[in-house]
DNA sequence: ATGGTCGAGTATCGA
């Protein structure tokens, strides 16, 4: 089975290339955030005509995330369910694709360190945990891919010197990614490639991209019995080139079922 | 030279 994520920086800006990237990278599930859609302008229609079931859950504007998958979409659920109040914010979604328990996330991006805005990051991180621990068991396959907005390691900069103090970086950050790993998920992309400096996201400005100035931050993160059966990772570069890329590349990652 | 670019929506804000 073929995983992928995709922070495609507005659907409505990628519907040429998302297509066209289903057409050559072929996923069997592909995770999509950011799609920054209402949930009755989600294109299921157009997918369902190159065989994937979706499910979308967004606002509108901001965030939205969503899952496609051409080997089953079952229960699909949106938000949290550990029993708290809703979200703010459309930035989860579950599904059961193909016997793996799948997860679209879209970790808030905390602007500034010890703003509001990191502190929601840091609860919302703690927030998912729960939320691992309502609909799922360590046991289970299970797949939690998206935008953490977390660089795990300093492996995962271009510079760590340029992010001293900024957000990504920091170990309260770096704890709160550690402690869902802690439920029993493995960063899937580094269990295949230990010592690469290869990355996810490169800002549109100044020609980050061509200079590779770059973040590894969309992450699979597996279960035990999925890691067991990695077969390859990629962060597909080629799609975050040409024209009207988004800001992010696709990382997907194969396992044996 | 201290910006640079996108996408939301249409003045700025968010990333």
């Amino acid at each position: 089975m073929r995983i992928a994520t995709w922070n495609v920086n507005s659907l409505k800006a990628r519907m040429e290339r998302v297509p066209e990237w289903l057409g050559y990278a072929q996923p069997d599930v592909l995770c999509l955030q950011e799609t920054k859609l209402a949930d009755a302008a989600f294109p299921h229609l157009a997918f369902q005509a190159l065989g994937y079931e979706s499910v979308h859950h967004g606002s509108g504007q901001w965030n939205g995330v969503a899952i496609l998958s051409r080997v089953g979409l079952e229960s699909p659920v949106c938000g949290f369910a550990d029993g708290g109040e809703p979200d703010q914010d459309t930035r989860l979604v579950t599904a059961r694709c193909g016997g793996v328990s799948v997860l679209s996330v879209y970790v808030p991006n905390g602007r500034a360190v010890g703003s509001g805005h990191f502190a929601y990051k840091l609860a919302w991180l703690a927030r998912l945990r729960r939320h691992l621990e309502a609909v799922a068991s360590p046991a289970d396959a299970v797949a939690v891919c998206g935008d953490f907005n977390v660089a795990p390691a300093d492996q995962d900069v271009w510079d760590p010197k340029v992010f001293e103090g900024s957000t990504h970086v920091t170990p309260e950050e770096r704890e709160g990614l550690s402690e869902l790993l802690s439920w029993g998920l493995v960063d899937a992309f580094r269990g295949v490639w230990p010592d690469e400096k290869l990355y996810s996201y490169w800002d549109y400005r100044a020609g980050d991209f061509h200079e590779h100035r770059g973040m590894r931050i969309d992450l699979v993160l597996v279960s035990r019995s999925l890691a067991g059966k990695l077969q390859w990772a990629l962060v597909d570069r080629n799609a975050r080139k040409g024209k009207f890329p988004s800001d992010h590349a696709p990382v997907l990652v194969d396992v044996e079922l």
